[in-house]
RNA sequence: GCACCCGUAGCUCAGCUGGAUAGAGUGUCUGACUUCGAAUCAGAAGGUCGCAGGUUCGAGUCCUGCCGGGUGCACCA
């Protein structure tokens, strides 16, 4: 039993209660967790909500506490509880038998590093993320896409549920044309000149770096190199042609755009995983088009009426879908256009048809072939149009689709466009509803003038006035993934050589890059998703105070006393169990340390390890990872105090030295849980 | 013009479906390493929760209006 099913159980009697006291039927009871410790562990507000219920039912006016007081010697027979009080205006606190709780949360099977075993039999949660145009190396702004992402994809799986992870390759947009235009019309290169530069590149400066600085060169490129002047509409055709070319495909010149691509998912893929960052799919926007996804798609909507075709007005000739909750004015129109007037389609409308196959409704699939194996044996694969690709008989393939919730990790600026998708779907299958698509927006990561200036970028007046600066992949403007990952493992580095020069260079690199992981995930989690993160170097690169290495230091030294402790720690905690079942002159000695102030203090840090349960749930409901890294930061805060108080391998008295021992023990296996769902390692030693 | 997001300590941010005395980190000042590791801990100082109304037992949280900042409203993605 867990603590969640302890409080659903008091919350059950609590309803019972007040039905059979005040003939009141309650729709849920709130729990919710006392300010401070010495006022027990749960407290219920119900007593003001039932006094107003009361007087509307009977007209009898009866104060909270009183109600609190009849409700409390109902609540007070439960074998978990060991008393209950009526504080304040009519708070009923309940305080748990803490000797009994703690040999069961004790004795609780430990977590298996946030990787539960499969559960086929469930539906399926679909989870995109990254989806970063493959034109060029990942920059922070993302790699906040990605962490938040793989983080919600692990908070899914820590609650039990069955998720598939996809990473949308729009291998066939415009940041791809543009960098093609900069291959073929700056560079001169055709496909064996692009393979020849790519072989020759040196490592600190791999293929997508090398596409970076190009990408930026294209849009001056255009610009007959004035960055004032308008475009050259003759250099502007060229970027048409191309996406024309890829868009038909069986070209050389789509043949170029696919080496360029392919090989930019690659490094975008190295870099993630730099990060413990993996995909089960790579969906590619180019067999959406050839696999005439769209061709399906555009049928079912319009025989389900939600496409109607302008006749008439600057949208003749165009397929729009009609969003009355936007009102129109003369400059922004109200319908969305989903085919064009020469007969594309719009990227909201391919968009409908990727969502309408995720969720099993477009009637159509890919197919598919293995893109990476991981070292773990697990494979990421890319969708095909190739047929045959089926029939690789060594690698067992996955169902991929058919989901039953797809959540789509897009910045918030898409809202409108991801608003239409949801609404579209929903419209096509009125059964599954616009609940299905959740839209987990998030504000992007821009960079803070002190950033700009330790990158020697010059900014215009304009932007000097600004809070902040967007990033800009066009203007090559912020900071490169590999490049923050590179510096936070090098001063991580120095830092563990200096303190643990025992350790070989590999262990010292191998802490070092977890501590480098552990520092940006955290960094990018800590905001809620509606914040904007202003980027500062100094910020980021801190591994002091509210940051990841903070909380794995906190669980390498609770490793550390169970290390020194070796048999005895488990030796220790069952015969802590074995007391507290069935002799209660045990029982009460084991109650002694956690009784009184001190014994509260200790007591609080069991708590709020129990509470990780009810914390991934809450961050599963609301896709809300902050969450989870809060607590996490406020459980390692909890047992850094906790071990700074109370030395348990010093401690003489048997009983104390195993209360605390099954403490820490707790404490160390829900920190351990809590940081894996964050997907941040604790080291050995750091 | 319309829609969405934000405004809380000097700075960066939390604040669960309305609940008890509004919290962290950071910065400043002061203490604690002979101990299971100081990437740590303790203490001090720091607040008109943007402003004004309203809803109620109770509002940082909900409603209305206003002020200030951000984003979106493409036959781009």
């Amino acid at each position: 039993m867990n603590l969640i099913e302890i409080q659903d159980r008091l919350k059950q009697q609590v309803r019972a209660s007040a039905l059979e006291l005040f003939g009141v039927e309650l729709d849920q009871v709130n729990a919710e967790t006392p300010p401070r410790a010495e006022l027990g562990d749960l407290a219920f507000p119900v007593a003001f909500e039932l006094a107003k219920l009361v007087k509307q039912g009977t007209g009898v006016k009866l104060p909270p506490r009183t109600i609190a007081e009849q409700l409390k010697a109902k609540l007070e027979h439960s074998p978990e509880v060991d008393r209950v009080e009526v504080a304040g205006a009519g708070y009923l606190n309940v305080f748990f038998n803490r000797a009994r709780l703690l040999a069961l949360f004790a004795v609780a099977k430990a977590d298996p590093e946030g990787v539960p075993s499969p559960l086929p039999d469930r539906p399926k949660k679909m989870v995109e993320h990254t989806s970063i145009n493959p034109n060029k190396a990942a920059h922070i702004g993302h790699v906040r896409n990605a962490v938040l992402g793989d983080t919600f994809v692990r908070i899914l799986q820590a609650a039990d549920e069955r998720v598939e992870v996809q990473n949308y390759i729009d291998n066939t947009g415009v940041q791809v044309a543009d960098v093609v235009v900069g291959f073929m019309h700056i560079e001169k290169m055709n496909l064996d000149d692009i393979k020849a530069l790519d072989s020759s590149l040196p490592s600190e400066r791999p293929f997508d770096y090398y596409c970076w600085d190009l990408y930026t060169k294209v849009g001056l490129f255009y610009r007959d190199g004035n960055p004032q002047t308008e475009p050259n509409a003759e250099r502007l055709k060229l970027r048409t042609d191309v996406l024309h070319a890829l868009e038909e495909g069986n070209s050389s010149t789509a043949a170029l755009a696919d080496y360029v691509a392919t090989r930019n998912v690659e490094c975008i893929l190295d870099t993630m995983e730099r990060l413990e960052i993996r995909y089960d799919l790579l969906a590619r926007e180019s067999d959406i088009l050839h696999l005439h996804f769209w061709d399906r798609a555009f049928e079912l909507m319009k025989a389900a009426g939600v496409l109607r075709l302008e006749t008439e007005g600057k949208h003749a000739g165009c397929w729009v879908m009609p969003f009355e909750s936007h009102t129109g004015t003369d400059e922004h129109e109200s319908d969305k256009i989903i085919v064009r007037s020469n007969g594309t389609v719009t990227y909201t409308g391919k968009d409908i048809a990727y969502q309408l196959w995720k969720l099993g409704h477009l009637g159509l699939d890919f197919n598919y072939k293995p893109f990476r194996a991981y070292p773990d044996g697990h494979i990421a694969w890319v969708t095909t149009t190739e047929p045959n690709s089926e029939m690789l008989p060594e690698v067992p393939r996955p169902d991929f689709g058919s989901g039953v919730k797809v959540y789509n990790v897009i910045d918030s600026r898409q809202s409108y466009p991801q608003e239409i998708v949801a609404r579209g779907v929903a419209a096509v299958v009125p059964e599954v509803g616009a609940d299905s698509s959740t839209h987990l927006g998030y504000e992007m990561v821009a960079l803070s003038p002190a950033a700009c200036a330790e990158l020697g970028i010059q900014l215009s007046d304009a932007d000097r006035a600004r809070p902040f600066v967007e990033m800009s992949g066009r203007k090559g403007l912020g900071v490169k993934a590999d490049d923050l990952i590179d510096r936070l493992e090098a001063d991580a580095f120095r830092e563990v050589a200096t303190r643990h020069a025992e350790l070989s260079i590999a262990e010292q690199q191998e802490t070092a890059h977890q501590i480098a992981v552990g520092a940006l995930r955290y960094f990018l989690l800590k905001f809620t998703r509606n914040s904007v993160i202003a980027f500062d170097f100094k910020e980021a690169l801190s591994f002091e105070g509210e940051t990841g290495p903070y909380c794995q230091y906190a669980a390498v030294r609770a490793n550390s006393i169970f290390r020194k402790l070796g048999d005895e720690a488990a030796a220790a905690v069952a015969a802590l169990v074995d007391d507290t079942s069935g002799k209660p002159e045990m029982a009460s000695r084991v109650s002694e340390p956690l009784a009184g102030e001190s014994g509260t203090e200790i007591w609080s840090l069991v708590m709020l390890a129990e509470r990780l349960d009810e914390v991934i749930a809450l961050c599963a409901a609301s896709a809300e990872p902050a969450n989870l890294a809060k607590y996490t930061f406020t459980l390692a805060r909890a047992f850094n105090l906790f071990y700074h108080r109370h030395r348990i391998i010093a401690e003489q008295d048997e009983t104390k030295r195993a209360v605390l021992i099954a403490v820490a023990q707790i404490a160390r296996r829900r920190l351990t849980s809590a940081l894996a769902t964050l997907g941040i390692a604790v080291p050995e030693r750091m």
